[in-house]
DNA sequence: CTGAAAGCGCTTACAG
DNA sequence: CTGAAAGCGCTTACAG
């Protein structure tokens, strides 16, 4: 290596100089830097991974950014990550859906771990990435029958809560928009909300349209509802998404009030719903914990440990959309 | 190599096997795919591009998530780069702010390609890139002095035309609510439509507030701005993020009608400019067009090609925060 | 603390 | 088309 020999020390010596924790000589080392500094050198992170078997690379699936909780789950995870000297490596879900291929590709990269909050993983993948001691955590969903780590919200927990706040509104006649069945966060939230409006009196219609978790899609999907023979009074937004499309749609199309004439609930707390045009009352999506946890189980070296699945209780946030307080919060 | 010796075949032919194009009888593919199956193997992409000199990984230097318009250029980049095999590797700007050592940082991972959407690149670093080939190329920013690559859109150009816009809306008074001055581009837009309002009679009033590049940001600037004795009739926002907490602001808080009372034009075209709830009009950064020329300054191999600084003309998005159309579009 | 040597998993001329 | 060999830039026992 021409620093060393610049240097005139030996090959390990540099080595050692650009390993903390290496015992070198302050001598050596200062003659090292300089030599380093003339010849414009940069440590080799190739090599040296080839031995260390680590890269500092965590891949990461996500899904289309316009949702704003990937971002924040991708801003968060890289801060994180970059505390301890590692860097996400992005793959985006294509259109031919490929996920093996995928999966495969990352393993390629050598990375320390896979961090997946899109798509979902064969068992087929998952043995291999065990096999291979790469630690797997799923983002807000979860495959009861593979054995991958999996942190995500409480679903049921928010779908619960949502349910008792519409109801403590009031609420009598209820629409949900949802979002694609494929998704199991979907399925549990409204599942939730389903299960505990059935445990209650007084229900009188529920009425279920596709949002297609956009915008637009919310949109539609309110119209759709809104307009069924007994109007919904109460709704609930599998996502904040559709539900910002859907208090639009109720407000400026169909020109009825919120919340006076439909209460309006949400999930994940993206900052839009916070804004002053909306000030929509949702469910939290616990980015931080998520990722929190997330960081402790790639950390967890050896794949003896038993697939964990963590879950985070549900957190409402209160805004104008909805009815009332609920009397036991 | 265990796949070869399963596959009874040399080193060289598993290497054949897994690399396209090579010449290799597919009667020895078979085997060895046979045997890779067996053995769940996946090839090393560190081994090869340490040979190679390719790893397919391209570093990205990205501000905040918050701001729409990064997740969008994210997303674009993203799924071009997928395309050709590659992948991003994500840095976030952090607190200590140290960027030549973020610099540094992407070397070491024998990164193709640099991608910088946020901070700035010193002389040094440039020099230390361009002498390993490694093309850098900013996005939406530009320092004439250094001899990198830039695309950007033309704020200039964005600039005039905004003015235009509510100059021929009847503006007599006008107000901009302005970002860090750091980022060349606002600097750049806010001369611009200076320079353009100075060349026009007529005007009465110019006021300018800091809203900090968010929606709270923007929202204070506004209420700010709008407070001042002549009170604007016409409102810039340097970027859409602001202009979403102003009209926020003017309607919510001060009760004044958009555009009647005041017109507000923003810039980037995010999604939620298109929302119902605010229907901004907007110069939008051409995010297809950046990530198109980013792809072909990635693709030039020789550092020998000059730096190149591409330049985009802006869109104008009319919706309905504006009062008119201009008679020359 | 220091250096010589082996080796990480691959690719690539070079012969055949 | 195929294999033996050298080598990419490093780290890590192993001696000293």
């Amino acid at each position: 290596m021409d620093v060393a020999r610049l240097a005139g020390v030996s090959i390990a010596a540099v080595s050692r100089t650009f390993t903390p924790g290496s015992s070198i000589s302050s001598k050596l080392s200062k003659k090292v830097h300089k030599a380093a500094l003339q010849l414009n050198y940069v440590p080799n992170n190739l090599a040296r991974s080839l031995i260390t078997r680590r890269t500092n690379i965590v891949a990461l699936m996500l899904p289309n950014l316009d949702n704003q909780v990937y971002s924040a789950l991708l801003s968060e995870a890289s801060l994180r990550l970059q505390e301890n000297n590692t860097q996400l490596l992005l793959f985006t879900p294509n259109d031919d859906n490929d996920f093996d291929r995928t999966l495969q590709r990352m393993l390629e990269y050598q990375v320390d771990a896979i961090v997946i909050a899109a798509a979902s993983i064969s068992s087929r993948m998952a043995a291999l990435c065990l096999g291979r001691d790469v630690p797997v955590v799923m983002l807000g969903r979860h495959l009861p029958s593979l054995s991958v780590h999996s942190v995500r919200g409480d679903a049921e927990d928010g779908g619960v809560k949502a349910a008792q706040l519409l109801l403590n509104g009031g609420g009598k006649r209820f629409g949900i928009i949802s979002g694609s069945q494929s998704f199991t966060t979907m399925l549990e939230r409204k599942q939730a909300i389903l299960k505990h409006l059935s445990s209650s009196s007084g229900i009188e219609d529920v009425v279920i349209a596709d949002g297609k978790l956009t915008y637009e899609g919310g949109y539609q999907a309110a119209l759709e509802v809104m307009s069924s023979a007994e109007r919904p009074d109460s709704l609930f937004c599998l996502t904040d998404i559709m539900a910002l499309g859907a208090m639009d749609a109720i407000r400026h199309k169909l020109n009825l009030r919120i919340p006076e004439d439909v209460a309006v609930i949400g999930f994940d707390d993206i900052p839009e719903a916070a804004h002053e045009s909306y000030k929509l009352t949702t469910v939290r999506t616990p980015v931080r914990q998520m990722i929190h946890h997330m960081m402790e189980l790639i950390a967890l070296e050896s794949s003896e440990e038993p697939p964990q699945t963590i879950m985070i209780d549900a957190e409402l946030i209160l805004r104008s959309s909805t009815r009332s307080v609920p009397s036991h919060l």
